[in-house]
DNA sequence: CGATAAACGAGACGGTACGTCTGGTCTTGTG
DNA sequence: CACAAGACCAGACGTACCGTCTCGTTTATCG
């Protein structure tokens, strides 16, 4: 049995990585990937189900976003160290990339789950820790719903990289961490709102 | 230009329209539509630039989306009806078309132009008038980043639109529209967070 | 309606009738006749079925073969003549291209019946009005089977061509011609043969 | 040493041999055979050059033609027997694929060559001999040109198998002995021809 | 009788060409 | 005389096979 050659599969990876540099996902062509790493298209037909598939692991392995999350600060704090290096990457070319691997999702159910698992649930993963934490050490509500929170702080940031609605940097970051962590109501409120947002806030 | 052509300008986004409750963005062909819309490729090709042009028009004309601001409650009530309708309608098939009309986007500059135009600025607009009776009647505070305000709303429901990471639900419409209000640390909190909270989330 | 260009077909019968002399029926590709001609290969599909349908209109437009039939000499002359420039031809390049449309034929009911009706019957007619002409003059028997006369003088000739049994030259077709007006039982013989021949040979 | 193994060589014989009776020469392809014997490819590229190689070794196991020669009778109705079965044989199944073997014949020599020594060259002998009998017990004249005999017999006979020009019948046989034998001039003529016939119809 | 080297099945590899599809432009005949 | 109809060039699609090339795994002498 002849097994997978690790050569090929690298020459695809590294093709398309640098084709990304120049073009976007939909101008890629498996053809031209298959020219350009000096492979047969079967061989890519043989390993990746479709084009998208082959750039997801092409960034993955290149084009890798670290997001640091220090602990041994506030949470609030390590949120925005957090969200601010995010918003930092997604600026640059690696932003425009994941923005079409968000669009290339909306065509095919594997890429969004794809996208979902090897980009969305490691983030998740980390700032439901966070939460955690947070909780523990009294920084955050006990009834803090980490789930909605993961939402409220990554979903502005996907929102600009999609639409480039407004600037993605390190301001927008920290307001919309802050954003999470206060609300906008008048502080001197003391109307229903205080007790109801507790509720509302908690998620079943 | 002579009449004849309002016929054939009809008919495409008819065609298109009709089409796209079959058939994802990318599947549709200019040669399809101009083939059920009885029309020739070039009398497309004369009024608009691609495919993508033709489907928001299409869009515009057939699906529109109709999210009533209640202008009688408080500001927070009028916000979670808007959002709920947003996020009902988006959980049927227009959200569908939504979500692959950003993914076009991604591809073509004059689409996203188009897309935040008609479609996010229109809501936009709609919540910073709410915003600033808000602050007018004294339910939001003096000091309230409006369009921050704009993104935190329709961020998480954008986002769950496209990758599907949640159910788009009504008690998701208010949740977080809370958190726009509330914020998650704990109520009774008494450091610094009150004031710089306000600092904070103001943005230049 | 647009129509058909005739510089696109002209464009790929030369480029097929060029490659022809480099290159077997086989070899050929309509890729690589599409891209010498500066044609789409969807304008060759519009038009022809097949690469054979295609080679054998260059052939038709390029290499057809000429072979003139006196009609001022003895017919067994005249055959002679026909026969040895067929033999001629066919001992060059032009041979070796008939031989693959005999080939391609063996796959195609098509490319059989084109190659029937432009290359065979064509010769087949000229050869029967002469078999008339020999039996109105008296140099052929009243009963002489024309069909199988064609059969006669070409069978040897295409057999020749395809398994390259020996060489295709004039002696050949002289031999031939004679053959088919002669046979070769004794001349002295006087059983049966005789009165049989005649009956035998003549086909209902 | 390993040593072949007899039983890959029939397999492989065997599955091709089933496929040709569904398929033609050029559907079949070397992987579908391997696959259908269960054999790897490398072991048929090991034994034989090519395709067709392969389909003239099945065929001659398993569909070899037949084709008795009585030594019994006259010459003549030894020859019409022996081309009568020949022609009952190639309107079979087996005609098809021998026009195909033909057809391969033209895009490789050593295909042709194998044709012609594994199936012509076997009947010309046999004819070959036939003739030396028919002019040794005064059926055929002296300077019968026995090689031409050959072709003048079996011509006819593949050209059909070939266009299918008319049907391959017993009729058809006979006529095509006869004519061999008789010639089709006026029974009467007492010209020329009976001599110059003589000095043709040998071939140095 | 156990080592060893061939031939073996499986199938991955770089390629070529297939026939289809669509994009965006150009041409033509008709209503 | 505008426009539907559709032909045009271009080139990617995903598939089928090509002939070559490892891979372990039989096997079947021969040392």
């Amino acid at each position: 049995m002849a097994g997978r050659n690790e050569n090929s599969k690298r020459a695809v990876l590294e093709a398309t990585s640098e084709m990304l540099s120049d073009a976007t996902v939909q101008q890629l062509s498996i053809e031209a990937i298959a020219k350009r790493a000096g492979v047969g298209k079967t061989t890519i037909y043989r390993w990746w189900p479709n084009k998208s598939a082959v750039v997801i692991d092409a960034f993955m392995e290149h084009h890798l976003i670290h997001t640091p999350i220090p602990d041994d600060v506030p949470v609030r704090e390590a949120l925005v160290t957090h969200v601010t290096s995010l918003v930092e990457q997604y600026a640059g070319p690696g932003g425009r990339l994941v923005a079409q691997l968000i669009a290339e999702s909306q065509y095919d159910e594997q890429i969004l789950t794809a996208f979902r698992e090897r980009f969305w649930n490691g983030r998740r993963a980390a700032v439901l820790e966070l939460v955690k934490r947070g909780v523990r050490e009294g920084e955050l509500r006990d009834d803090t719903d980490a789930e909605l929170m993961v939402e409220l702080v990554y979903s502005p940031v996907y929102v600009r990289l999609l639409l480039g609605y407004r600037e993605l940097d390190r301001e927008f970051a920290r307001a919309v961490v802050d954003a999470a962590f206060a609300g906008i109501a008048p502080a001197t409120a003391k109307t229903s709102p205080g007790k109801k947002r507790a509720r509302r806030i908690t998620r079943s």
